[in-house]
DNA sequence: GCCGTTTTCGGCCCGACTGTTTTCAGTCG
């Protein structure tokens, strides 16, 4: 069984035990199914190699949870999860996805009700059941509506790159405002998360009326949750719900990082504010009713005894434990990047030419780019042999002598075939300037064999990049199976750089992957895979992708300049 | 149910807004 099949069912377990009124069993549960998802290794391995025993060395699992997972390896159920299901019958995780209905709603609702399922809300609600209930009146029965109706919508995260434009765009125009003096997108935008839910902003106002009255009345807003003076939640057209909060300037630094989140790194500062015997909410640090700090962020982590955190790394993984240490990475800036390593043309499946592309790279201040068209064994792109790569290297040529301030390299996105093997010829990959290597076919072999042919495909001494390693598109296909430990392995072995794949519905490598890759002194690029001119500036996902993955400068190679890029590769 | 610069018990982050109330529970972040 997978680790999101594992962390499923103890999340399931979290809103039972959260419907009968337990206090602190179903944070534990959270706390356990948060871990499994965020764990690289299958959790049936780490089981295989010491047993229960091994399992508590997962953060939040303890004996009794050890014995649960046992339990689910060896037979596939467990028992006292079943005992849940079948003491209330429902649809825990159906119901309370809808917006609103949370465990203790559902208590009501199916004793008093007998509703089990999404469907049979609905249909209660449609015919008025639901008002009337114990704390529930008309209100609420059309909320329920609406929450179902959004959930049919396909409701949920949004890529960050799908929406980080309109969210700019509203931070421009509250800033705008009068009475306005500052205006900061917070959460999952600003740690740059791949996915977000929704999007927080935090103004400091001293008349929040002004703000308030025109963040309900922008054009994208669909519908009000609720308006407040200090908060107003509301949700846009494209189905994203967005939360203003206004604050006052000597809180706004505590609010920030409250709101930017984690929700677990706020945890953990908590903890250390309580150590200190100090309280920190989201209006300051306060010792006794005295605020010690609350107007900028940095001084609320320098009285916390820690270094400033990038909200990059704001996750509860580790962050906390090396700001206290002062040992946090200085992470590759936004801009940093020299040049772009993946980029598709016209040649292939790209929407641009090789000039246009060339011309976008250089506005945006780049030095150098590598073309990187599909080869044949992607037919469907009009991929290229080998008689078509040489004509294209001359094409390339002839640019690069008129072009000035850039400088266009050749390359190529070459397959790898199903046994490891390349569809271009190494007399051919030997007059390339880049070569990455990608798979494009034969997405579902089991695990050794994906393995042993990545790997081998990398042994090929003219293979520079693989680029986006494990070939996920962010909610439509998921990885494939492949050991990213024995590819991290294999690129410190054979020179071969990863690629981190900037694109926003790729993003491959992931963050988990990049911090491992950089422990093990692996090169890492970061490319946009660009197929029209509009896509390089996607270079930036890239960046905050390699920031989440505590990447420095010195580990991506196209931070440098061309020449000593040039030197990294395999065949320089 | 987990965990330990308060270790084998006694804690476990904190506050805003809504709806349905008449003092607060539930939900959300």
């Amino acid at each position: 069984m997978r680790n999101s099949e594992i962390a499923q069912i103890f999340r399931e377990i979290a809103l039972y035990l959260e419907m009968q009124e337990e206090r602190f069993k179903p944070r534990a549960y959270e706390k356990v199914a948060y871990a499994l998802e965020a764990l690289e290794e299958p959790v049936t391995e780490i089981y295989q190699r010491g047993g229960a025993k091994e399992l508590r060395s997962i953060p939040g699992v303890g004996e009794a949870i050890a014995e649960k997972i046992e339990e689910i390896i060896k037979t596939g159920k467990l028992k006292y999860y079943d005992e849940l299901r079948k003491k209330t019958p429902v649809d825990i995780r159906g119901l309370t996805a809808i917006e609103g209905v949370g465990p203790k709603s559902v208590k009501v609702l199916y004793e008093k009700l007998g509703i089990t399922g999404v469907g049979e809300l609905e249909q209660a609600a449609r015919t008025g059941k639901i008002r009337g209930l114990p704390r529930f009146g008309e209100k609420m029965q059309q909320k329920i509506l609406k929450g179902i109706e959004f959930l049919k919508q396909g409701g949920g995260r949004f890529p960050l790159g799908s929406v980080l434009p309109l969210i700019a765009e509203i931070e421009k125009r509250l800033r705008g405002l009068p009475d306005v003096e500052a205006v900061t997108v917070a959460g999952s935008v600003r740690r740059r998360k791949e996915t977000i839910g929704d999007a927080d902003f935090l103004a400091i106002s001293s008349k929040p009326e002004g703000i308030m009255d025109y963040f309900i009345s922008m054009p994208e807003v669909m519908h009000v949750h609720g308006k407040g003076m200090t908060k107003t939640m509301v949700k846009l057209k494209n189905a994203m719900d967005v939360d203003l909060r206004v604050v006052p300037k000597e809180s706004f630094g505590a609010a920030l990082c409250y709101f930017t989140g984690s929700k677990d790194h706020n945890v953990a500062l908590r903890r250390i504010a309580q150590e200190k015997g100090l309280k920190l909410n989201e209006y300051g640090l306060f010792r006794g009713e005295k605020r010690i700090a609350g107007e900028t962020e940095e001084e609320i982590y320098q009285a916390l005894g820690l270094s400033y955190v990038p909200p990059e790394l704001r996750e509860n993984q580790g962050e906390v434990e090396a700001a206290r240490k002062g040992e946090l990475p200085a992470l590759i800036s936004y801009g940093d990047l020299r040049g772009d390593l993946q980029i598709q043309t016209a040649w292939t499946d790209g929407a641009n030419s090789i000039e246009e592309m060339a011309g976008e790279a250089k506005r945006l201040g780049l030095e150098y780019i590598a073309i990187t068209d599909h080869t044949k064994g992607l037919a469907m792109t009009g991929g290229s042999d080998e008689k078509k790569l040489l004509r294209q290297m001359e094409a390339i040529d002839k640019i690069n002598q008129s072009l000035k301030g850039i400088k266009i390299l050749k390359g190529a996105e070459v397959n790898i075939n199903k046994d490891g093997t390349l569809d271009i010829k190494d007399e051919a990959l030997k007059k390339l300037d880049v070569v990455g290597i990608a798979v494009h076919s034969h997405f579902n072999l089991p695990r050794k064999e994906m393995t042993e042919r990545v790997t081998k495909a990398m042994r090929n001494p003219h293979a520079d990049i693989l680029f986006h390693p494990t070939g996920r598109v962010i909610q439509k296909r998921e990885p494939y199976d492949v050991d990213m430990d024995a590819i991290i392995k294999t690129a410190k072995e054979t020179g071969t750089v990863l690629e981190i794949d900037a694109y926003p519905d790729r993003l491959d490598l992931k963050d988990e992957h990049i911090r491992k890759a950089v422990e093990a002194g692996v090169k890492l690029v970061i490319d946009s895979d660009a197929h029209s001119v509009n896509h390089i500036r996607f270079l930036e996902f890239g960046v905050a992708q390699a920031r989440r993955g505590w990447a420095r400068k010195k580990d991506v190679i196209n931070t440098r300049p061309l020449k000593d890029f040039l030197r990294c590769l395999k065949h320089p």
